[in-house]
DNA sequence: ACCTGAACACCGTTCAAGT
DNA sequence: ACCTGAACACCGTTCAAGT
């Protein structure tokens, strides 16, 4: 006789592959890359490490897997809006990013390495179609879509990651001491800089300090839909 | 008596800084990141790994010091035109990058983090200056040069390190055979993806495996140089 | 000042062995 | 199938000692 318990074969499964990157995103969110190593998941977890190897893989695939899991979950959060305008939906997916690597600050790296070196990549995949149907509905020509997402998406990335500046091995969220203690001591360095050969970085130091990320980031976007609409 | 050869103070000074930056850049040109270890350097170097900390410092500084040596000798070796138009100069700032990683692959994820976690480093400062007196030039109003000019150093970095794809630990440029393969092997990929959840990537195949990755390149700055147009 | 190289405190990964 | 954990082959970094 079969009973119930033992069909599903897997006798005294006691650990998932999702409690794995569960502890490893843990991990990567109180103290960076450098946190993430085999031995603090098997003391997180009370296991071997073979056990990591088994649910998920190498550590380099348990970061590429955490990283999936975090994009999927904030573009799942933000879901089509069936009807809004092509523009809001790019904007809700672009902030969607950068809301989630502002909660992990691990992640600006690892996102913009997946996508660099991974086009096949589920992460790519995703964000690619999400903002390409826009360009489409946008108006932009057919023959362009694939040069004017990729500059979408690159403009993203690249300003997603530069407005987690406080990432690495640093631990939790940035506080806004932190946050003021790190522009007082950029805008220092750059007024240090010789005014002659750098007249530029004088010229916006005192921009550079009082910006808003946020609005930062809205505003490159619009400048780049602008560039966009001249596709037409 | 003191002759001339003792004033230096410094004997039998075998090994320099430049020397030492040398062997890094050409461990990490034929292997990527994971071929630049202290032993390798020690190796090549005939020396004991005490040497390179004390010419270069950790392992990072030395990464570091080697992406500020070539960054600088690619925009020195494109030196400022007088009288060129702002929109050439920009490209000739952005293609100095997107040649330097084409030559030196590893330098893509390192310039990118660089700039996103260094702002007060030289790499961001040179790049910033160069991309910025053009956007000044361009006739932004100054409440918006920081904004444009981060706007399209983003784009700029994005674009430079995904064409920079095959990247990472590979040795060598990339031939040919294997760029085609690549892009067999992405198309694929893509094709496999299901066509009702994914229409916008089965609508890009061809033109990602046809297209110029320089020429995108361009194209891409030409679509955030008119989006600028439209802060004038 | 410049350099050596052994020693140290870590890593990630594998794999025979257990259940 | 699922998991253990010792063993292995690496790492980067330090630092007393030499010249």
């Amino acid at each position: 006789m079969t009973t119930r318990a033992d069909r599903p074969r897997r006798r005294n499964q006691v650990l998932s592959r999702e409690q794995v990157l569960d502890a490893a995103i843990e991990l990567l969110d109180s103290g960076g890359e450098g946190a993430l190593t085999v031995r603090a998941m098997t003391e997180r977890l009370a296991t071997g490490s073979g056990a990591v190897y088994h649910h998920v893989g190498t550590r380099n695939e348990l970061l590429d897997a955490a990283t999936e899991t975090i994009v999927a979950a904030a573009l799942a959060a933000k879901p089509h809006q069936t009807g809004a305008a092509p523009e809001q939906e790019i904007r809700a997916v672009a902030l969607a990013l950068f809301d989630a690597i502002a909660e992990h600050r691990w992640l600006a790296t690892r996102l913009t390495l997946q996508i660099v070196r991974n086009p096949a990549g589920p992460v790519t995949v995703e964000v690619f179609e999400r903002i390409g149907r826009q360009v489409g509905a946008l108006g932009v020509p057919r023959a362009s879509w694939f040069n004017a997402t990729s500059t979408l998406v690159h403009y993203i990335l690249g300003a997603v990651s530069q407005h987690a500046r406080l990432d690495g091995d640093t631990a939790g969220e940035p506080s806004d001491v932190d946050r003021e203690e790190f522009f007082n001591a950029l805008s220092t360095t750059w007024r240090e800089l010789d005014a002659e050969t750098y007249p530029f970085m004088h010229a916006i130091v005192d921009q550079a300090k009082e910006h808003d990320d946020r609005e930062q980031f809205l505003a490159g976007i619009a400048i780049v839909l602008d560039g966009l609409a001249r596709l037409r």
